[in-house]
DNA sequence: TATGAATGAGATTTCATTCAT
DNA sequence: TATGAATGAAATCTCATTCAT
């Protein structure tokens, strides 16, 4: 326990809480390649380097162990984009610039992106986890969004739109090219550069956001 | 398909062509239901009201059903939608807000929409078949964007924009609206009324479409 | 269907229904042999002739098909023998050493009579499965003594004794008998033998059921 | 055991020696509760307080904790009986009477009873352990009742009966007892007073085993 | 063409046993 | 002596696929 301990005896100590981390990692991988039914417990320890036996140490079933790499690799992410918000200083337009560009770089464009098709693609099979992924990230996720356009709004640079479907639509399109960048692109389709379709989609969204235009009732009507 | 030879011919003796669209029929809805690994051909052979085997009389192996369920269900709605557009009389916002209204009311809302989340979570599983879809429907469908754009563009009513993200961004909110009924939308999360959605998508989307605006290089510098 | 059907493919229609009956009886073999848990399906199987898949076309799981082992095993008999008993004319004396020595004839000294060894071992396992024995095999088996004594009783043959448990203990010495055959005595322990050991059993039971002799009240009290 | 040795040694300092006896306990109990096979050496160590692997520090695997476990239950008590018999000064009807109480009181109304179902169940899978309690446990205390029944007839209180058979069919009606204590009992057929039940036992035991009745010949040509 | 009984490879899961600490 | 993380063989169960009828 002492400082010294830790030199005397390293590797043990470091081992037993690393463990699920390192297994959850590696089935990470193999389901955001694979899908959940495709993916065999065989490989996940093989890619952990550990034996099958040893993730039931760690994990009831596959299925906890899904559930378990869906909270692990998402939890820890959102909180930080929530604070790094708050504190911007400067226009809401770079502010939902810097928003989406962060968001892919941080999220998107990695490894964690994949997480997003995961759930989408199992919640069927996964409802109270698909409940969970709901209410923890997207509707988090999309709460940044409600933020930067109210912010917005109340400093005059936004026209009054409505929140009900707008922060959605502004999201939509970085989304899907997450979503592309795990489906479609990876079968030979990269014909998407990430930073000029992310520049193209704000370069609307905050044309069509910008106050002063003829049309300044957008979208309230749709909230009926 | 006249009245007369349906009296002639009792319902239950179908032509022998029509027995694998019955299969596919049956084995679309379990796909979209479950995903491709979690459909058991029991199942599918349950559904379709025949046993097992004659499953494989049709189709050489679950893939090549699966393959067979995406063709049939999409390649056959595709080309309407492209005929119906050519033919359209009116301005190119009223074509917009026509083509999207339309594509929900035909493809997403219906159980159709429901092959686009599937092809997205198995692409990783069945690249060839990701490579046809990607190809045959969604760039025929992207397409369709392309041209009423470009047709608005020409007449004038439209700034210039880059063919190169704008359309993809256009239909980003439909997709994502269509995903999103198949997967978390099903799990009690039913807080979104497509048509305001779609509503609330396309006047964004056209006010920061019309020409006349300061900012008309919009997006072209994208592609550069 | 027709008579001359069966003579053309004899072998197929039999086999459907029979199937179940042959995989039991492979399997109350072993489960008798081994007990529940070092029973593996692969031998049932093989023993059987069939592959593992095939018990599963018939029995959901391992526990079921030990069900129904023990019912298809048990049910068939037990009736028979009430049956034999009422039709009995002689002497009460002569129909106790007939049910003992028949009993062990028909079920003791067979296959069968492993199923009571069975059903006491895994009792505490499969507690349902305990109870639904307890009613239709021992209860019912147990009543057979009862009829034997009072029998006698009314007949002025055998003295007035409870019901409570004498039938029971009447009963002891030949259950022990089977559960030994099935446990200790296949372990080189074959010094009893069956017919000389019954006979004295009934030989001290008539004996001190006997009416007439000076302590008649004999086990009245223990029922208090 | 004296107060004072109870302050002086800590609980938990226990003496090497123990432990075998404490993890033996341990085990008696489960293997009892479920069997050999459904118990899991997990939850023996759990039990005895002690982590799996120290398990194997004094057992060289499970089958050897089975058989260590049921030799030092049974053992143990088997001599204590031999003593207390030989002292006995009375009938031996009354010898009778007080074996089978005592052995009841002693062994079977015990937790020790379960050890002969154990015995029983798994005889078949460990035929050395079977034949060491065959020898041992079951041959001795046999012998307790010829002792018995020898003393009788010696004394002229009991006829002149075989000591081939009737030793076993005096003892087994305890035995049942002692069995279904330990599996039908559990399941809700709580119905048998044991007192009452060895005392009509008992009753008949000694009524066909009294001397001065007709039929004196009792079993003696069942040896042949 | 149609059936459905049968298959067997492969998946998840369990657990007695080992061994570095 | 004691630990408990790790192992891997073996068991149950599933299901796409085949084939005799």
């Amino acid at each position: 326990m002492c400082p010294l301990a830790k030199l005397i005896e390293p590797r043990w100590e470091r081992r037993k809480d690393a463990r699920p981390s390192e297994l959850a990692a590696a089935a990470l991988e193999l389901f955001i390649e694979k899908g959940f039914s495709a993916t065999r417990l065989d490989d996940v320890a093989k890619r952990a380097g550990v034996s099958k036996g040893t993730l039931y140490l760690y994990f009831d079933s596959k299925e906890a162990l899904f559930k378990s790499v869906i909270q692990e690799g998402i939890v820890s992410r959102i909180a930080e984009g929530e604070a790094y918000m708050r504190a911007y200083e400067g226009t809401s337009a770079d502010l939902m610039r810097d928003l989406i560009n962060t968001w892919w770089d941080q999220i998107g464009g990695t490894k964690l992106g994949g997480i997003t098709k995961l759930m989408m693609s199992e919640s069927g099979n996964f409802p109270e986890l698909a409940a969970f992924y709901h209410d923890e990230v997207i509707t988090r996720a999309m709460g940044l969004f409600v933020y930067v356009i109210e912010r917005g709004i109340k400093a005059g640079e936004f026209r009054a739109v409505s929140m009900d479907y707008v922060p959605r639509i502004c999201a939509a399109p970085v989304v899907m090219l997450m979503l592309w960048r795990h489906s479609f692109d990876v079968c030979g389709a990269k014909d998407i550069d990430p930073k000029a379709y992310l520049q193209t989609h704000t370069d609307m969204l905050i044309h069509s956001l910008r106050a002063g235009t003829a049309e300044n009732t957008l979208g309230t009507q749709a909230s009926k």
